[in-house]
DNA sequence: TAGTGGTCTAGACCACGGA
DNA sequence: CCGTGGTCTAGACCACTAA
């Protein structure tokens, strides 16, 4: 957070993780009081707990009041996967719109958008190639509003939150991701250069505004020999 | 984080937070300063900065030093699943140890360890279970101890994680997950009852200690018709 | 009762940005 | 120059826990 790292409180911090780190505090363990550490710092009580804030927020220790702060057991459980639109979860991708039209709801696609079948709905068909070839195609649905054309040069360089919610001028809230595996159809096969019945992942994404309604899905399809997401887990929020 | 919500500061931040979800205060411009704060509530300093700290850890704010807060852009980058394995990505599920032994690496097995072909190596195999059958086979890679014995009752209510820090006798650092897509093989396919050639996903999970050493590896294949994961992007961490 | 963390005050000095 | 946020102080009162 801070630019200088020469902060007191910051030494603080470091210190305590250190601890932690190399097993000199132990997960359920008590850590040093508040006033413990004014006395082994020479140092303010709010100097102190701002440090110790540093360590509760990134997980490592949590507090008790009326007792004291403890040594907080390290857990794997969040995995984080970095869906940056322009990296494309991890690795860079070439994006090209393929194709923008408009389509009646059948009924999954109403279930999804939580509206009518036989709702007009606005699809966008994107393709995602690698230096290899073909990757993936992506295909986005946001509600159709009439007299909003929408700039092809954003649908293509833009990502989907950033389109739907420009689309729909609201504020995103929340995003839901479904990842499974499929077998490719066969045009899909055909658009991605390769076999029907290969193996891919599909990746399905719905947004949501603040009120819990949708406001756009997308369903991509990869070829799993040519990607795989990653994601990483990490026991704390690295900010001391 | 604190039990009480009726702390002075706790209410700067929703009133603050209220204003950025409901349009007052957009992305890019600037908040209300400390000070103009301090006027308007008739509190000091360091109170407007408590409950302004709520919000730049939020990410709703960020803060340019001479200059003031800014409005953060809500930014749905970040996709978190859930894998806590008492739950298995957010469902529930029955599993079941089926056999323990100890394997030479292959090229490929070694590889991932980061050891040498031929190198002795525990493997754990369990089988995930649903109410409708076998929902995912799971092989678990570990160093080979001799005389560490593992009890089988742990093997199978502990989490990977948790075996291999403690077989390891580590504190884990980091796990990385690979999620692709691919056809069962036929032994996968009738262990899990169904077809040759079904899609699946294929989640493989690399755990690391501090120094980076790979402690454990475990892939995990699943019928994609009774299982896919899921996961869930939020502009901000929600602490008020 | 003594110790703990949670909240809050009314100051202070600093580095940085912009007019 | 003044306003901004960043750091720090030396107190205070409170609710809670445990002996």
């Amino acid at each position: 957070m801070s630019a200088r790292m020469t902060a007191i409180y910051y030494r603080v911090a470091e210190d305590l993780k250190e601890k932690i780190m190399t097993g000199k505090l132990l997960p359920g363990e008590m850590a040093p009081s508040e006033s413990q550490l004014v006395e082994a710092y020479g140092i303010s009580r709010m100097t102190v707990r701002q440090g110790i804030g540093l360590l509760v927020d990134g997980g490592y220790l949590y507090s008790v009041p009326g007792k004291g702060y403890y040594v907080a057991a390290p857990n794997l459980d969040k995995i984080i996967i970095d869906a940056s639109q322009d990296r494309f979860f991890g690795q860079k991708m070439k994006v090209t719109l393929k194709k923008v039209d408009v389509v009646t709801a059948d009924d999954t696609l109403a279930a999804k958008m939580e509206t009518r079948a036989g709702e007009i709905i606005l699809r966008m068909q994107l393709t995602l190639n690698s230096r290899e070839g073909p990757v993936a195609l992506d295909c986005r649905y946001l509600p159709y509003r009439k007299g909003e054309p929408l700039l092809e040069n954003e649908l293509q360089y833009a990502d989907f939150p950033h389109i739907a919610a420009r689309h729909s001028k609201v504020v995103l809230a929340r995003s839901q991701f479904t990842i499974g595996a499929v077998l490719l159809a066969v045009e899909e096969a055909k658009a991605l250069e390769t076999e029907p019945g290969t193996a891919a992942l599909c990746i399905e994404q719905l947004l949501f505004d603040r009120g819990g309604k949708p406001l756009g899905w997308s369903r991509m399809v990869c070829r799993s020999d040519r990607y795989v997401m990653t994601g990483v887990a990490y026991p704390y929020a690295e900010r001391v």
